[in-house]
DNA sequence: GCTTGACCTTCCCTCTGGGGGAAGGTACAG
DNA sequence: CTGTACCTTCCCCCAGAGGGAAGGTCAAGC
């Protein structure tokens, strides 16, 4: 029999620790000496012990541990944790391939992956993603009270415009309204003239084939400067640059 | 120029954390009126923002992106990152390897990896590791009042037997002094009658083999339950198990 | 002009998953 | 008999962020 801190020693743990899970129930002394409460092992508890310490050394909590000491299903446990663990190093894997993109990358990173939520919004077929038409179409939905305070955008592919909502709208022969599926999106900030968006599309396409994800679906614009937010007060002596200040998004649904 | 809450929105983030972005030095404000102390963002920032997000992405703590901002090497920061994601990646491999060992073995884990302190002992060779040899060590030790409150051991390759000490101790012809190096070793304890000994070893043999580590000293073994510590107050009704209760620690010295 | 929401700061709590240390008192061992 | 070990309880620590509420001011729209 040992006391408490002999025990730890051989253990190669406090003995802080040993109390510890005492009371978690997760490793009891073989007796407790009702007289003064010392607590007390035996040589035979030493392998129970051992394997506690394999399974923390394995990654599982001390309440999971808990939980196999008390009848648990040890294999669903390891399973269950292989999963966990397979995950994690998917994520390193994946974070490992987007940092060698960035660090070949002079500049530092620009492109992030982000959940995008629903968005409900009126939408609007247009032959080209015009400012006039976007302008038509934000009328219509300030009209009806419902101009929800996100910035609007294109969907290039389906040569379509849309403006955020607060819920549905009116529509018209032209005007329509549907919700954008939440997506999870590689995205990429455009600043400066229009035309150079074009090489923001291709270093975001580049982006998402070197990171190994699926396109789902088709890429979006957002017209991030554009709305009455964008003008509120300006600093005495600041100069509004529309070129610079012209800021799109673009956003790429992977999976 | 926008006002917190809709930059944040257009981040897609938080403006709590942009305020404390700002505090860190990380991520300021183009302008702050001063009659009011609200916090303005130009539609250029928003690239920038990015940037500062992606790296977030990557891992980088706020702190160091901080640096970054600040004028830091960009580069190195990444590589450093990229390194320590390197090492992540590793560990959750080894775990997952040893997870593997694990679920293939019905009983659950029983080897543990851990470190093992500079041990100074007094040594002495014998022919074979019998208890008789280790109590006339022990006795040596004890007699020159330098008994550490470890237990003892062998390292049968050598046909060594040891017993730890706390200080250099007198030195004959047959009992030695020295300093165990510490080492990070695979550990397996075995319970019951000396001869299952060798099913342990080999079980830990096999589990250090596919761990994919490398052995880098000869095993050490030691005996647990050996000494006074082993027997103190026993609860009543306690039975002492000779056979059940003998205990030994088998440790492989690896990288 | 008034209301509602947005913004300001400061302070504290949350999470995860565990750790350690000190205080104050009793018990054991040599 | 003295130093050490042990008991409990309470509090603090880590990293590395983030959220919430309080209390006050301000802006924007009707």
């Amino acid at each position: 029999m040992f006391r408490i801190g002999s025990f730890a020693r051989l253990g190669g743990l406090s003995a802080k620790q040993l109390r510890a899970y005492d009371e978690l129930g997760i490793f009891r002394p073989v007796w407790v000496d009702p007289s003064n409460d010392y607590r007390y092992y035996s040589p035979a508890q030493l392998p129970e012990l051992r394997r506690i310490l394999a399974l923390r050394e394995l990654g599982l909590p001390l309440d999971e541990i808990g939980c196999l000491v008390a009848g648990g299903d040890l294999r669903e446990a390891l399973e269950r944790r292989r999963a966990e663990l397979e995950r994690e190093r998917q994520r390193a894997e994946e974070r490992l391939r987007a940092l060698d993109i960035s660090i070949a990358d002079e500049r530092g990173p620009d492109v992030v992956l982000r959940p995008v939520a629903v968005e409900p919004v009126a939408v609007m077929h247009v032959a080209q993603p015009v400012d006039t038409a976007l302008y038509e179409l934000e009328s219509h939905v300030r009209d009806a009270g419902r101009r929800a305070p996100r910035p609007p955008g294109a969907i290039p592919s389906e040569r379509e415009i849309f403006v955020p909502v607060t819920g549905p709208i009116p529509t018209t022969d032209r005007i329509g309204y549907r919700r954008l599926p939440a997506v999870r999106v590689a995205s990429i900030i455009h600043r400066g003239a229009y035309e150079g968006v074009a090489d923001a599309r291709r270093a975001l396409l580049r982006w998402v084939e070197s990171a190994g994800l699926a396109t789902v679906a088709p890429m979006r614009t957002i017209y991030l400067q554009f709305g009455a937010e964008a003008e509120l007060r300006v600093p005495p002596g600041y100069v509004v640059d529309q070129a610079a200040d012209f800021v799109t998004e673009l956003q790429l649904p992977v999976a």
